[in-house]
DNA sequence: TGATATTCCGTTACCGTGCACGGAATTTTT
DNA sequence: AAAAATTCCGTGCACGGTAACGGAATATCA
């Protein structure tokens, strides 16, 4: 048989089809097929058989037949934190749109799930709904590290892949990828920014108050890095904090105005979070010259900002991107079998400046 | 009629079939077909039943089916500047292969053409080769303005569809997109990034030495947005240029040696075309402190220096990107129909620094 | 008017897989 | 050993579209 399939083998060269297999087992198509998506009703002879001559004749399925002949593949569910007008996470949800087009095409369809960031509970309540909408495939962006263990021990033992995106589990996970930008060197990246080889006396370091219940939040680990850059390049810098409260724009005015009373010498303003556009106003009213402002994530009131030319530059993650891939990811897993190239996949850390934003 | 469709459109919903109009019609799918195709031997009358039929059901064909009966899709021509090692045209042959992966799923090659570009000759040569492959799509990378013109007069008599790539021809050219970065604001931009906010009294401007007989150099829109912004923002700084020989490391080492004497306070160099891993030998045996370097490409040269710290940034065009998108555009137009969404598509403009450079 | 072109259109056999159905081959039961 | 239960496998249709083939309807010619 060897030398026989050999010989075809080089015969057929292109594309062996299942009847190519069906004939040169003496079997039929039925029976290839059914070893092919191994549900039983096989003799173990006839499998090895058909096994053999698979792995032989390099056989692959052709996956549009595969479509046409297949009924829907299911759907995929997408779950973010609930996103606010014009946040991080709206961003991140547009993202679904795109990847839904490419999906329907393969019959499958995109299901998004929000929860509420900020409660551990409502995490629980989605993930349930989750679960009950039997999805073949799962998008999770998670933010409390116990329930989302408890949650992917489930997923796993239903045989359902899931992706993360922006934040991963600590503990390695059955996860099929990952999609996110590495924390830590975000934070060394803006530091270097920032500073652009220059020294500085002070930096000003604004950040929300938010008494959130998430447990892995990648800003810690960006202000460390931050920090180390500093530390290494200079380490004669002070940083000043202030918090500003993200829904009260009076408040936020006030303790910049505050800050810059007594420190009006602070040309280096960062923000680790994706809110630097909190800033902008009160800049615009009050301009300073020759400031140095950094902060992440590409929402259009950033954007605006940057090209008003307050913000120097952005630091962006395009959380419309991972999602976008993570479903790709996922889409190709389910519908095509493969396995996708990198499980970690750290996304590139895209520079935006008002002189390069235009151009998405 | 009128009513009867739009209760059948209500109806069917979902997915509307070749058999669908052909029912609705009351001819055959092979009629239908004829007319999706249109390739004639339909009366008039047929023709308009079932344009009006597929309008008013908005009928979209199945690819998969398609794909599945369809023959060969044949082949898409790339047409670029013999790649040298380690060169630009090198790092955009590379966007070839990603490309030919999802074409050869549907069916479509890619073809490699090169010519000397420095050589209208040659590129003339190229030229007839490509039309005598018959391609059904051609990706164009141009270096001379007749030349190519002439080319795609001859490709849109023969309707086979046309795409440039890093440059386009001046006039309007029934192309069915571009894909570059936007040559004059690449310029502009490095400015700004090499500067960053502050003054500076002298720059270096290393520029190679090559008779080319090429009509179309975006380096010049570059240089001339790079001088615009030193007008604007810097006007009291000294643009010094010299010349580097390519292909003579110790000439250039000589060069730069000789510069960097007379003017020994330059903390600023430029480079408009790739290589700016010309001069980091130099730099890197002689180090200096303080310098901003910035170049363009993400050549592997280029990010090398990148790394080892000595290019300060990199403004990458990302060719291999532009290819890949140039192929999937003319795949997507071939095989499945579809118009790009914009025929001109600037492309973001990546910055590089060593920080970010890591993950792609 | 009958013969011959020409235009137009329906039929049909694929493309490669998925899957239901029923039947043959084999084993277990009585 | 015949009947019943299993195990195993082949057949055939469906999926939506393509395109060759041949025939009906109409137009053109003698």
């Amino acid at each position: 048989m060897e030398g026989l399939l050999k010989l075809f083998n080089f015969a057929a060269m292109e594309k062996v089809t299942i009847n190519d297999i069906a004939r040169l087992t003496g079997l039929s198509k039925g029976t290839v097929d059914r070893v092919l998506h191994n549900r039983g009703e096989v003799s173990k002879k006839s499998y090895e058989k058909v096994m053999a001559c698979i792995r032989e004749m390099g056989y692959e399925p052709n996956v549009y037949a595969s479509l046409l002949a297949g009924k829907g593949k299911g759907s995929i569910a997408v779950v973010l934190p609930r996103p606010e007008e014009g946040s991080y996470w709206e961003l991140a949800s547009s993202g679904i749109g795109k990847a839904e087009e490419s999906g329907r095409q393969v019959g499958v369809h995109t299901q998004l799930f929000t929860y509420d960031e900020l409660s551990a509970e409502s995490f629980r309540e989605v993930c349930a709904k989750v679960l009950s909408s039997k999805p073949s495939g799962v998008v999770i962006a998670p933010m409390f590290q116990y329930e989302t263990q408890v949650f992917v021990q489930e997923l796993s033992s239903r045989n359902i892949p899931y992706v993360f995106v922006d934040t991963k589990l600590e503990e390695p996970a059955g996860h099929l990828a990952f999609f996110g930008i590495p924390a830590y060197k975000s934070g060394y990246l803006c530091a270097d920014m920032l500073l652009q080889g220059e020294k500085a006396k002070e930096i000003l370091v604004v950040r929300v108050m938010r008494d959130k219940e998430r447990s892995s939040d990648p800003t810690i680990d960006r202000r460390a890095g931050f920090q180390d850059y500093i530390r290494e390049h200079n380490p004669a810098c002070t940083l000043r904090t202030i918090f500003v409260n993200p829904i009260d724009p009076v408040a936020t005015d006030e303790a910049l105005s505050a800050f810059f009373t007594d420190f009006p010498d602070v040309r280096h303003v960062v923000m680790f979070n994706s809110r630097i556009h909190l800033i902008v106003p009160y800049l615009e009213r009050n301009p300073r010259t020759g400031m140095h402002i950094v902060g992440f994530d590409n929402l259009p009131a950033n954007i605006a900002g940057l090209k008003k030319g307050i913000v120097t530059m952005l630091i962006a993650q395009h959380p419309e991107q991972q999602v976008q891939d993570a479903i790709s990811t996922l889409i190709d897993y389910i519908v095509f079998h493969r396995k996708p190239a990198r499980t970690e996949n750290h996304m590139h850390m895209d520079l935006l400046t008002r002189y390069n934003v235009e151009d998405y």
